[in-house]
DNA sequence: TAGTGGTCTAGACCACGGT
DNA sequence: CCGTGGTCTAGACCACTAG
């Protein structure tokens, strides 16, 4: 089915043949196509309503999924040496936007952190976070003089849901400091909102040398194939 | 299942029951909670093997889908008015890199597209761009002054497979010049490959001024609940 | 209201890959 | 070896919604 809608036998807008009809020309149950449709659907190759039937997707984005790793795993993939280091612990009112974005009262202090990790000796990114300490209230027991706040936060918080946007943006004076960046050097910025049932866990802002940074993907329409 | 995984009731590197014991606890058929299972491990909260059984993943990334919507439609979302202009177009030979990419032969020319998208009169984006034509011989016959090869493109091969890389760059002298940046100012490029049963279809630099762009993800973990 | 996809049951065979 | 997940069959009921 994926080779007639890439070979645009079947094309962008048709109706494809109903489950009960593909399953009589295949020769197999309607559950097995119902199977494959949802992969394809999934994939955002064809759209499925209820009684008005599968239709091929009029394709007007390109849809993708990339990993962020944790940026020592990230290194020590590159054969590097990784170095961590915290530049600044405490417990502060956050800005008004962070406030709202991790659900805090008007006066409740989170802690913010900013912390420098290293490939070779070379900063690769720098990190500035706050975190929830009602969601975690751990957190304000934590040196995090050893261990990144990320892979902190991962190991007590699992499987959070996670928003990102990115961006390039020109360095700001401390971070061409800290980057040891050269003048008119970019930087690609992360910016990370996580959270579990409603409630706010972390804002964190990844800065990444523009020189010494890529992100890459690959088609989720792909895996299918094979 | 997943209140479970999240909730730390099965941790991270945790064996869960065979499907078997959890369809006799939870009531329903195998195939039920196969289908619940897969659908955790596309999520990335599992891990699956035969014989070894099901784990709980220890988190060491954040998977992410995005949508690359073509500009014409990011322009047109905004509420802005979108233009549209052709700047270069010639068949010649590409640089070494783009012709293996390409999967082009030594001396066999390809079809180079520059253009600019607007939005309200601002330059939004531009577009760097290879073809090849032995893939797309109707490419050579399309002026492309009305229409973005992209649209042009996506209209022609609907589902392709991508790869995609996204950098923070300085932007180029003809860059600053085209997009009227600013003086140190940025860009947010995405590097875009296609092909379709290893025949390459396109190779294309997609340029963004940095003040003027960000891209947006959701978590793919979130969908499964509610 | 009729036809579509969504989902489930009950049962089966098999490929893989730890032990 | 043999337990695990992967996949399929055959049949059923139901929710949704276009016409």
């Amino acid at each position: 089915m994926q080779e007639r809608i890439t070979s645009q036998q079947w094309q962008p807008g048709d109706l494809l043949p109903s489950e009960q009809a593909l399953s009589e020309e295949f020769g197999c149950t309607r559950a097995t196509v119902n199977r494959a449709m949802r992969e394809l659907s999934d994939a955002g190759l064809v759209e499925r309503r209820r009684k008005a039937g599968t239709r091929v997707v009029q394709p007007s984005s390109h849809p993708a999924t990339i990993t962020i790793a944790i940026i020592r795993q990230e290194i020590e993939n590159k054969g590097q040496t990784y170095k961590y280091l915290l530049l600044e612990r405490l417990e502060a009112l956050p800005p008004e936007d962070v406030r709202v974005q991790l659900g805090l009262e008007q006066n409740e202090k989170a802690l913010f952190l900013k912390s420098l990790h290293y490939g070779d000796g070379i900063p690769q990114q720098l990190d500035v976070r706050w975190i929830n300490l009602s969601a975690l209230p751990q957190a304000a027991d934590e040196s995090f003089a050893d261990i990144g706040p990320n892979e902190w936060l991962l190991q007590r918080v699992p499987h959070p849901n996670i928003e990102h946007v990115f961006r390039a943006e020109k360095a700001t004076a401390e971070e061409q400091r800290l980057l040891q960046l050269q003048e008119c050097e970019p930087v690609f910025v992360i910016e990370r909102r996580t959270w579990i049932l409603g409630q706010g866990i972390t804002y964190v802002r990844l800065v990444h040398p523009g020189s010494r940074f890529q992100m890459a993907t690959r088609s989720s329409a792909e895996p299918i194939f094979n």
